[in-house]
DNA sequence: ATCATTGCAAAGCCTTTGCACGCGC
DNA sequence: GCGCGTGCAAAGGCTTTGCAATGAT
């Protein structure tokens, strides 16, 4: 069995769900998908496979996926918003404060997305990056 | 009159359309909020003041000013779209080709104001920031 | 057997569009 | 006066929801 199915059945069986072959085909579709696509475009890829599942269905299941750490949602502006297969790591980011030093990591997963469609809007293979963002901490804004 | 006013009144003058009360009063409200607005909180709030004017007017104003440079959209996964007043600046990020060395030079708003949101999020006051994609160019990539 | 999930259709929301009227040029 | 801009209401498109039937445990 694919780790992404495992991962969506564990999801799943730890908040008392059903897995259900709808599931189990959405998964499978969305991961065997390098594009980001929409709610749509993965029913009919589903359909195309003879695996014909309810628009509801799909984007319920999305969603779950999203909640899962399996999938990310971009809402790029256009009209409907696209998912992509997801793999968590624990890369992070910085915020430093300039004042105290202090330094906050954190890990963004719009920041990502976003970085990996400048990527690709230049023609980019993304292989990794820095990001820093410095700033005045609240502390050091209060105490001044 | 405003720097706002004025800048939106060249561009509106350049592209030969016409300046009205309506588009006055929309720079001005987006101009005079902090907040990221809807275009129907933004509606309200002219209302508020006594300058009742159509949703569909206050939709295709806020667009105008989106191209003008003078507001930005988010897209940030609530219902509807939110703007904010927006000022351009010459910043920009690199993106670094890791075989070549080659650099690109851009500027995104969608990254900009996501950093804002993540310095927000943390009570941080943005002050700078640096930010390195590193990735492998298409022409690197085509010829190995 | 029980209760979550599905599928369909209907409803909901945000946004855009069509069109008559009015205003800027 | 001409034509663009506005306002209203209607249409449009994506997403969610209600509900009866189905399927999983």
């Amino acid at each position: 069995m694919q780790h992404y199915t495992r991962r969506f059945q564990d999801f799943i069986a730890e908040k008392r769900m059903k897995w259900t072959q709808q599931r189990e085909a959405v998964v499978h579709a969305l991961w065997t998908t390098e594009e980001h696509v929409t709610c749509e475009e993965l029913a009919a890829r589903l359909a195309a496979q003879g695996r014909r599942i309810g628009l509801a269905t799909v984007y319920r299941n999305l969603r779950l996926l999203v909640d899962a750490g399996l999938a990310r949602e971009f809402h790029s502006g256009g009209a409907s918003v696209r998912y992509e297969r997801y793999i968590e790591d624990d890369h992070h980011d910085h915020l430093i404060c300039e004042r105290c030093g202090n330094t906050v990591e954190f890990l963004d997963e719009k920041l990502e997305s976003l970085q990996e469609e400048l990527a690709r809007r230049h023609d980019f293979r993304l292989t990794g990056h820095k990001m820093y963002l410095y700033g005045i901490c609240n502390r050091c804004r209060s105490s001044s």
